[in-house]
DNA sequence: ACTTTTCACGCAAACGTTTGCCTGTTTTTT
DNA sequence: AAAAAACAGGCAAACGTTTGCGTGAAAAGT
């Protein structure tokens, strides 16, 4: 009761029966009669004995354990990824380790290695911005440990992935402010070398020509998402011929620091300049000058989807069978989401 | 290269030696001449052999993992924790397993026992709101398993752990309130049962008292954290006869719920009522009328004082040594910060 | 009553690594 | 040159569990 956790063969020694009688009565192998069953189950139970998962996992060559990688534990969308990954494998009796890349590739490499060599029996990753070489994913594959990446996927072929679509949201954000009247829109993007920076851009680009409006392409101003880039942003667009009345920024962040700049400039943000922004932060349902609305991209229903295709891959990986099955490419709709505050006013 | 990782067996029968040579080998044991050192890690090198932390954990009985149980990861609070913890003991080597408990007894006490039993070498513990019976804590110790609290502290004798002190951010948050001028100040509490509602009335009361103001108790009001409650809260401090021009708010969420009733009910926040929150989220820099000052409680420190012990009691107990040394009893000064938006405005 | 099945369980290997102890060879000491 | 010491490495047990295979005894079939 005190000290050491109880083994198999405490129990098995104690009792006379042999390890293997014990291992399989407390698993109800149905090899094992009835009365010897009760037995050690009851000795089990009082000396409250608990399998060694350490061992099972050494044995089996199985952790039940899933690795999760991403660049940012405190930032809020993938904490809250997690925290659904998280419920999720935990119903399916799986734990989650959990390291953050920093956005650094050289760290990315070493946590990979390192989830490899604690044996996980899966990985769940959202990949570092600056990773540029994916040879570490490609090792994941030979030693046959399956992947799934969520949201910052690798623009490599062949793998596992749920995203979310960023180009509906970016039309539906320009269609919404189309509708409410504004004629010129500006665009604050991320860099170029962002996947997600091209799925806004096309959107935006769509959204324009599909409402039969000529596409300015000097409306669109790249950022590097620090303030000081958006400040530039702004400004350059505040001075464009025919300034925008509206704009999407690339995320909430980036509408915050040009919010406040459009209010140092004195701008009017009720009548003169409108925001659209992604991520929908809960910040935005406590500000004044807030953007009109965001486009949602469901961290948490992201995260779940994810693990689930992991614990399936899982599952199947069990039932051994065919290698080579089809990639899952889940992709969830972003959503345009009103700001409830402002719109309520 | 491909397939199955290699071992040390592999290594061993290759290279004519036996494992033990291998594993003392790789370890640079000075007993093992030289050259056999060489030869074998040169041998490693080129399978990419890697030792199977699994199989290592297992042998020793010690995972290098440590287990971290909080009521909610996608709370700001932990997550910026929980980020450094993971920071903190990535760089000793060890891993961390996280789980929530959303805030349920139940589920935190199946946590706990599935921590146990998955080994890992010590774990950090954040309390459910609603645990009331903390016999799951007293069997870790039983089992010899370092456990060390932080922020919400079980109410127990004998443990290890971190807090924050909020009876002095909230003398800070009254005096910064006194120093401007306010003299009824009210003071959104929360639920009775809480701990750190009790600090945050203390605080407030030596405050007035050492400023030589008459406590009135009923400036002090209750509060379930809710939207709702909030509002009932500040209704009943604004009917006061003697209404505050400044609320202190059990935390931003309260001071969010207040300031937006405040409004709707066409109070000046400049001049007329003046808010004063704890938690500090990153929020309050980017909104208009937020608190003019927040008492911030370090979640990223307290995450890594509380790993930082953790570490060292597994180093201790490495060296076997005296059972039943101190206790860790950690607290983390909070701190008043002034909202640099507002301040400057 | 004798063979065949079924039942209930034990044996032992295996998973990969570490480590205390032993042994054979070389070097050093006197 | 013999004894002692240092060196280099091997043997085997141990960690806790699972599982294929073997086996004696009881039950069933003829």
């Amino acid at each position: 009761m005190t000290g050491k956790p109880a083994t198999i063969k405490e129990i098995a020694k104690i009792l006379n029966v042999s390890v293997s009688t014990v291992s399989r009565a407390l698993h109800k192998h149905p090899t094992i009669g009835i009365t010897t069953q009760i037995k050690v189950q009851a000795l089990a139970e009082k000396l409250g004995y608990e399998p060694n998962q350490n061992a099972i996992s050494f044995q089996k060559g199985k952790t039940y354990t899933i690795g999760v990688i991403i660049p940012e534990l405190a930032e809020a969308f993938f904490s809250a990824a997690i925290s659904a990954i998280e419920d999720t494998t935990y119903k399916r009796n799986y734990t989650v380790l959990i390291a953050q890349s920093h956005d650094n590739e050289e760290k990315e490499i070493q946590l990979v290695e390192k989830m490899k060599n604690s044996r996980v029996d899966g990985l769940l990753i959202s990949v570092a911005k600056t990773t540029s070489s994916f040879a570490h994913f490609d090792m994941l594959k030979r030693f046959n440990i399956p992947v799934v990446f969520f949201d910052r996927i690798p623009p490599i072929k062949n793998i596992h992935y749920v995203a979310c679509n960023m180009e509906t949201g970016s039309i539906e954000a320009v269609n919404y402010l189309l509708q409410k009247g504004h004629r010129s829109i500006g665009l604050i993007n991320g860099p170029a070398t962002l996947a997600a920076s091209g799925e806004r851009k096309e959107g935006y680009i769509k959204a324009m020509t599909k409402n039969r409006l000529k596409f300015d392409p000097s409306l669109i101003v790249g950022c590097n998402l620090t303030e000081e880039g958006t400040r530039e942003a702004l400004n350059s667009l505040l001075d464009h011929k025919r300034r925008p009345t509206a704009i999407v920024t690339f995320n909430d962040y980036v509408s915050l620091y040009a919010i406040k700049h459009a209010r140092d400039l004195g701008i009017d943000l009720d009548k003169d300049l409108q925001f659209v922004s992604y991520a929908n932060l809960p910040i935005i349902n406590y500000m004044d000058y807030a953007p009109v609305a965001s486009v949602e991209q469901f961290p948490h229903l992201q995260g779940q989807k994810a693990a689930d295709i992991l614990l399936d891959l899982l599952a199947r990986k069990d039932q051994s069978s065919d290698e080579v099955q089809a990639y899952y490419n889940v992709i969830v709709e972003s959503q345009l989401v009103e700001n409830k505050v402002r719109n309520s006013q």
